[in-house]
DNA sequence: GGTAGTTAGTTGCTTGTTCAACTAACAGTG
DNA sequence: CACTGTTAGTTGAACAAGCAACTAACTACC
């Protein structure tokens, strides 16, 4: 099989694109860690179980919606649960599964949280943008979504 | 201070941003692992060191150039060269500075690893893009580098 | 030419992630 | 209704990353 490398264009973008993934992160996390104690990774957790009916999730759709492994996430669950911020009960329907549910101090940490985190990625991401350029991101993630997540596991 | 919520939009875009960059590295670091036996960030390592004259750079310009922090690049590096594939001398013109150099194995371990990565790369992210998206792409990463790293720490 | 401050890099420790192995429960089939 | 296979989730150990503290060397200034 012979290799096709990369074109100028496509190298540029490529690096690029490797540079904000390497660096995204650390910022998200550094803000987060600093002015709520949770990790971005802990603080999406949260919001999406704050977004969900009855503030619950099963473990596996909790899994899904924040693109992580469950091995990851059961981790991260039980650190919140630690905390207080979750809290983790068998599902009646289905004897394997547990289900996720955020406490009211879970809430409130995501309702104190979320302000300096929207300022954060207002300032370093979305401010930065044109709306054209939303839009652009919007659809070149969705294909790169398609490919990376092939199950097409996010949520609709 | 009043947030200043995401619109749809923003938000839809924001979400999708975040997925990939959850996403990303772990299809990076399976095949590479796998295949090569490396981390996309080591061999990304070896990489910069390949394309650097006489195959050597200092400690610094590696990190900038592979958007790593000297603590994290550190241990990298010492663990590249436990395997032999970098070699570290102390610089003679700065007596503080360490100057990492791709040995010969490194250089057959990245020029080993390369086509399948590239191949990794095409099949998920650019042959999914078009070749108008990949030039937003490139437009976009660049604004938010700049954002990110302020100090403009990337290679030129 | 000593002293203060900065820059370059390393190291130890704590924390988080991944991988593989494991348990338990459900679904389908003979 | 046992038996096979699959799904849901947890756990422990190995490994990687971040942070803070540290050493050593260079720069500049009085």
């Amino acid at each position: 099989m012979d290799t096709v490398w990369l074109n100028d264009a496509q190298r540029a973008a490529w690096v690029k694109l490797v540079a904000v993934v390497e660096l995204l992160p650390g910022v998200l996390d550094t803000q987060l860690r600093r002015d709520a104690g949770l990790t971005h990774f802990e603080y999406f957790v949260l919001a999406m179980l704050s977004e969900a009916p009855e503030r619950t999730l099963r473990m596996t759709s909790l899994a899904e919606r924040t693109n992580a492994t469950l091995p990851r996430l059961s981790h991260v669950v039980r650190r919140l649960e630690d905390r207080e911020l979750v809290q983790r009960r068998p599902c009646p329907e289905d004897g394997r599964a547990t289900n996720a549910r955020l406490t009211d101090a879970g809430w409130s940490a995501v309702v104190a949280a979320a302000p300096g985190h929207v300022a954060n990625v207002r300032r370093h991401v979305i401010d930065a943008l044109s709306p054209a350029q939303v839009g652009q991101l919007d659809d070149i993630m969705a294909t790169l979504l398609e490919r990376l997540d092939p199950d097409a596991r996010m949520a609709p």
